[in-house]
RNA sequence: GCGGGUGUAGCUCAGGUGGUUAGAGCGCCAGAUUGUGGAUCUGGAUGUCGUGGGUUCAAGUCCCAUCACUCGCCCCA
């Protein structure tokens, strides 16, 4: 075990870093709060099965990423890379099914093994949510708003934009696959090493290939359009007319492709520039065959995910925190009567915090350090008169104040 | 998994072509100020020079390996 480090692609989230984290999933957790959408929480391991059929077995993902053991009572066990298919399963596991739609928020760890870079973590932490049981778009148009709406409550709705395409349904996808894998395989021999990889495990990807001379071959690759059938080309249209409704601007982007097997219809990214090679901040889509993929009924779904780290990265100081009452005690029957206050106080909800060693001067600069608003002191002095010092830490005036009004002159101070 | 860069004090970084006890600023600690913080002044402590090998009379400095971080690819949040 090498010493005192974490292990690769993991951190410690220290105070500040925790509250960004923080300031991200509770502005998230409360905006998804007003379009009725409920926290839940499922396992951060489940039987491997879980994730490797519903995400594709020749997924990234699937096929190199996941965290994967065996536990001592022999089961195949996986640290979840993502959390859609946990929440399905949680659905079906819970017989929920027969209560749709259904709309759940999350929070928590995620964990993939790869190659750690900015923004990109073994163990990172995502919110998302999961509207399960609706088929019209306006579940799509919803889901994509509050995404939209958390980025501003951030305030990083200027920082990022918003990509939209569409796979179609089933049908559609699967004869737009089979006329891009005859259309590839003829150029096969011009393609980059990786594409030639990707003919194989994820066609649809070439489209979004960086390589020079792939960009070249996908010139004159066929184009979705011609394969969406109808009900699939009406969806999209239903979708980005009520985008357009709202006033969310989005910039349609024929060759966003989504990595997961599970994807239908409406894909969607919000990305941005500002952070290096991860621009993707939140992102999913539909997906109306999982459910059933999974041993349930056929029930259709679309949710996204975001990643916490990435948002906290890009959004601005968290609010100040609460400035602290200081209590200083002098001598043995002060510390007493202190620890004594420190609680009074706080049932009138002030934030207190007690010096706990050293001399006045000690104290009084510890007071300073943690940005106290005031420091009470307390010595045999104020201990005869039942008072206590109250010193205003920002003008320096200082005044005898009875225990008694303490709260209420503290509150006023702190308001 | 592939390719590039970096690693010296808690933090940010100096340390030409190898040469005695490794430095600065910030921060920290103590004192000036034994019932009063911030500012100032004075003094003090920092450290397996990422780790392990190698070359050399001599390695923070050169070589190899390894670990971590970082940038890009792959992929993704």
């Amino acid at each position: 075990m090498p010493e005192l480090q974490p292990a690769r692609g993991t951190q410690d989230l220290l105070p500040e870093t925790m509250r960004r984290h923080r300031r991200v999933s509770d502005t998230a957790r409360e905006q998804a709060r007003l379009y009725g959408f409920a926290e839940i929480a499922t396992p951060v391991f489940e039987f491997t099965e879980v994730f490797a059929r519903p995400i594709g077995e020749h997924t990234d993902i699937v096929a190199k990423e996941m965290y994967t053991f065996n536990d001592r009572g022999g089961e195949e066990i996986t640290l979840r890379p993502e959390n859609t298919a946990g929440v399905v399963r949680a659905v079906l596991s819970n017989g929920l099914t027969q209560s749709t739609p259904l709309k759940f928020f999350y929070s928590g760890p995620m964990f993939r093994y790869e190659r750690p870079q900015k923004g990109r973590f073994r163990q990172f932490h995502q919110i998302g949510v999961e509207l399960l049981g609706v088929a019209q778009p306006q579940a799509d148009i919803e889901v994509i708003a509050l995404g939209h709406r958390i980025l501003q409550a951030l305030g990083i709705g200027n920082r990022v934009t918003l990509d939209i395409n569409t796979l179609g349904d089933p049908e559609s996808r699967a004869r737009y696959r089979g006329a891009l894998v005859d259309y590839y395989t003829q150029h096969r021999a011009e393609l980059s090493e990786d594409s030639q990889r990707r003919l194989d495990s994820n066609p649809l990807r070439i489209l979004d290939s960086k390589d020079p001379g792939d960009i070249g071959i996908n010139g004159s690759a066929p184009a979705f359009g011609l394969y969406l059938n109808e009900p699939s080309r009406e969806f999209f249209a239903r979708v980005k007319d009520g985008l357009g409704l709202l006033g969310i601007e989005c910039r349609e982007n024929p060759r966003l492709v989504r990595g997961l097997d599970y994807y239908t219809h409406t894909v969607f990214e919000f990305v941005t520039t500002d952070l290096g090679a991860q621009g993707t901040v939140l992102a999913g889509g539909r997906y109306d065959g999982l459910v059933e993929v999974m041993g349930g009924p056929a029930m259709p779904g679309v949710g996204w995910a975001a990643g916490i780290e990435r948002l906290a990265m890009l959004i601005g100081e968290p609010p100040a925190l609460a400035r602290p009452i200081a209590l200083v005690p002098l001598g043995e029957a002060a510390e007493r009567a202190a620890l004594k206050l420190g609680e009074a106080l706080r049932d009138a909800g002030l934030v207190v915090e007690l010096t706990y060693s050293g001399n006045l001067q000690r104290r009084m600069r510890r007071a300073d350090r943690i940005g106290a608003r005031a420091a009470v002191l307390i010595g045999d002095n104020e201990l005869a008169q039942n008072a206590a010092t109250l010193r205003d830490l920002d003008s320096g005036a200082q005044e005898l104040v009875p225990l008694g009004d303490l709260p209420a002159r503290l509150k006023a101070l702190a308001g």
